[in-house]
DNA sequence: GGTTATTATTTTTTT
DNA sequence: AATAATAACC
């Protein structure tokens, strides 16, 4: 049995109802995973529901996992082991695998990412005639922002996001065409599609979505306030048959704006769910009292919010501080010299967390961290699939697994050098065209195009066929290994790059990707197949793959300073938290500043950052910021200067010694030039 | 077809 | 500053 008495009464509330619509409105730190977490222990253990049958949805994968972990502390990992922890894409994956084809793909599809769709994107402009230029990134945007609107390339013409008087609308709703067509003959689908094919599936086929509906019996949705139409739309599909759904959310917290999220689904909930219950958590569990009073001020600022003041019993004489940094690398180095002294007292580094806006402000710091030997670990950011060995690498698993990828082929052609260069690609992009085949097929059906290039096709050809066989016969990290060394990649980067740092980095990625297919194969056995891998390196970030190990400490952080972006943080508690960068331009961000006047998203988000701490919070920002190559001076983020009291927080000037007394002062230099002395002694 | 030099461009945020 | 796209070479 699972004792529900560490809950308060809403949450337990929360808890209890286990039938029909719940709305949990979660203010932060609100104990809002707590509440889930012992919500899902309760249906397992108290009220012996089939763990199957539990669905609970996420949006990013730190998320996910953090849930699972909470919930395997509960429960064990044996109880927990059958319920659907996903994000809303790894569900529709898991969908679309198994029901794909009946929307006219094969179930062997590839799935393309932000780049990938860039290209093509980049192709339709060049087809689309006309003077003006087009931001190829720009358009992309736009047409992932469309699907995610639920708006197909028929019906953009006609709804309100079309502007005839605007040539970007014409070239976007060209270059949309253009773009689902290819991925269609590509056998493709994009991060988009994921769950745009998905509620197409449903919308198809009633009976699919019945059953799908039916499998998961009780839903649960967290960060609600973050879903676009899409997710809306898929997640009442999924509970047509029962509508137990809980929804959990936040309006302060909303920051999936630019990703179409539509806060008016967690508004209008009871509208939508007649007989919904509503609860509201509004105690704050998380934070100390002054960093909760910064955060309640800094919000205030937004005028569309639902009016609300978190509380909390938590006092503390900390007051959140700001520092004032010289540049980047100043910053980076106060930050870790303050988490080195943190280490020295004897805290846990899993108890710190640097946040920042955008992820370009990570390798500074990161920098400084390995310099001064601290374990960290990063969320996010570049993933290992954007790495360019690991995506030629996958290239060949794609078009080995599905030959119609066209963009997969074109990567690898000439990788290794063939011979086979854009002007022989081009005559067989023509002849692909004209008889409307494939790419992989006019490349067999036509090997002498150029008598010259001959030998390469074929070999290729050749290369790709055998190894379906190979995949077919040999388990798949032996496969993965053999071809590369049959298509001697290694040697390809020794050759491709002079500078040996680069080439063991590169050697590095590739190792590592052997490896990460190694854990694979070992992990999932004889079910470890192509397509899976795939999906799990696209889907998920390179740290989840640790998770391959199946670790015993699913419960104990680890001894590491965890960095990654305000947007990765939501949902996440720190003691102690970094939050840098807190300057004009950076947070809020210039583009928002250029292009859009609405600002309180970059508010929610600079909320988000302040919510994370628990006992300390210490802002930054830099006095100057190296920018494209140069200095810029830079100001502090109107968040803070718009406050009217001043005490919320305590501003110091790092730049000089003048926020020391004189006894520090002396301590401080001292160690910094014991600091360089030993530095030097290394050299 | 491949290599190198020059020029343009870049920074949100996630899957 | 770093990287990608383009142009000009071999």
């Amino acid at each position: 049995m699972i004792s529900l008495s560490g809950l308060n009464d809403k949450q337990r509330e929360a808890a209890e109802t286990v039938e029909g619509p719940v709305l949990i409105l979660a203010g932060a730190g609100s104990g809002k995973t707590r509440t889930l977490t012992y919500r899902i222990a309760n249906m397992v253990d108290n009220l012996g529901l089939p763990s199957d049958q539990i669905l609970g949805v996420s949006f990013t994968n730190k998320a996910a996992k953090e849930m699972r972990e909470r919930v395997i502390t509960l429960l064990g990992s044996r109880k927990a082991r059958k319920i659907a922890l996903l994000t809303f894409h790894s569900l529709g994956v898991r969908i679309l695998k198994k029901e794909i084809d009946k929307l006219g793909y094969h179930l062997n599809f590839s799935i393309y990412d932000q780049s990938d769709q860039i290209s093509i994107v980049r192709e339709a402009l060049k087809h689309y005639h006309a003077d003006k230029k087009f931001d190829t990134k720009d358009v992309q945007s736009k047409i992932s922002f469309l699907k995610n609107a639920g708006i197909t390339e028929d019906d953009y013409a006609d709804s309100h996001h079309f502007n005839p008087e605007d040539p970007y609308s014409h070239a976007t709703e060209y270059a949309y065409r253009y773009y689902q067509e290819k991925l269609k003959f590509f056998n493709a689908i994009d991060f988009d599609d994921i769950l745009f094919l998905t509620l197409k599936l449903f919308r198809n086929n009633p009976d699919v979505a019945k059953a799908y509906s039916e499998k998961y019996q009780y839903i649960m949705i967290d960060e609600y306030q973050d879903t676009n139409t899409l997710q809306f739309e898929l997640v009442r599909h999924l509970t047509v048959t029962h509508n137990n759904l809980c929804v959990v959310g936040d309006d302060d917290q909303s920051i999936y704006g630019f990703r179409g999220a539509d806060i008016t689904n967690i508004l209008e909930f009871e509208k939508t769910f007649p007989g919904a219950k509503v609860v509201k958590l509004e105690e704050n569990y998380r934070s100390v009292s002054s960093i909760l009073d910064l955060a309640n001020h800094v919000i205030k600022e937004n005028k569309k919010r639902r009016d609300k003041t978190l509380w909390s019993q938590k006092k503390s004489d900390h007051i959140p501080l700001l520092w004032a940094m010289a540049n980047m690398e100043h910053e980076a180095e106060v930050i870790v010299e303050e988490v080195v002294r943190h280490q020295g007292n004897g805290g846990h580094l899993g108890d710190i967390a640097i946040l920042y806006r955008s992820n370009t402000q990570a390798p500074p710091i990161e920098d400084q961290l390995r310099l001064s030997q601290v374990p960290y670990t990063i969320i996010g950011g570049q993933k290992f699939y954007d790495k360019k060995e690991v995506k030629d690498l996958m290239s060949y698993l794609f078009v080995i697994l599905n030959p119609n990828d066209q963009m997969a082929i074109r990567r690898i052609l000439n990788i290794p050098h063939r011979g086979i260069g854009n002007v022989t690609l081009e005559k067989y992009l023509a002849k692909s065209a004209e008889d409307n085949i494939p790419l992989f097929e006019a490349l067999e059906k036509y090997p002498g195009i150029d008598p010259q290039r001959s030998a390469g096709i074929v070999k290729f050809v050749e290369l790709i066929r055998k190894y379906k066989q190979v995949f077919k016969t040999y388990p798949l990290a032996q496969s993965i290994s053999t071809l590369i060394e049959e298509i001697d990649y290694l040697n390809f980067i020794d050759k491709q790059y002079d500078n040996a740092k680069q080439v063991e980095r590169r050697r590095k990625d590739v190792m590592y990707f052997i490896e990460s297919s190694e854990r694979f194969t070992n992990y999932y056995k004889e079910n470890a197949d192509l397509k899976t891998f795939c999906e799990r390196l696209l889907l998920q970030d390179s740290q989840d793959k640790e998770e391959l190990n199946d670790g015993e400490d699913h419960d104990v952080r680890k001894n590491e300073v965890t960095l990654m972006t305000l947007h990765s943080s939501k949902g996440l508690e720190f003691d102690t938290v970094f939050l840098v960068g807190v300057e004009e331009e950076t947070l809020p961000h210039k583009k928002t500043i250029t292009q859009g006047e609405d600002i309180s998203e970059e508010r929610r988000l600079c909320y988000v950052g302040i919510t994370r701490a628990q006992a300390r919070l210490i802002m930054t920002y830099c006095k100057q910021r190296k920018l494209f190559g140069k200095d810029m001076p830079r100001f502090k983020s109107r968040f803070l200067n718009e406050l009217k009291n001043k005490d919320l927080y305590r501003e110091q000037d790092r730049t000089t010694f003048g926020h020391l007394t004189e006894e520090e002062a002396t301590d401080y230099k001292k160690s910094f030039f014991s600091n360089l002395l030993g530095s030097l002694d290394e050299e």
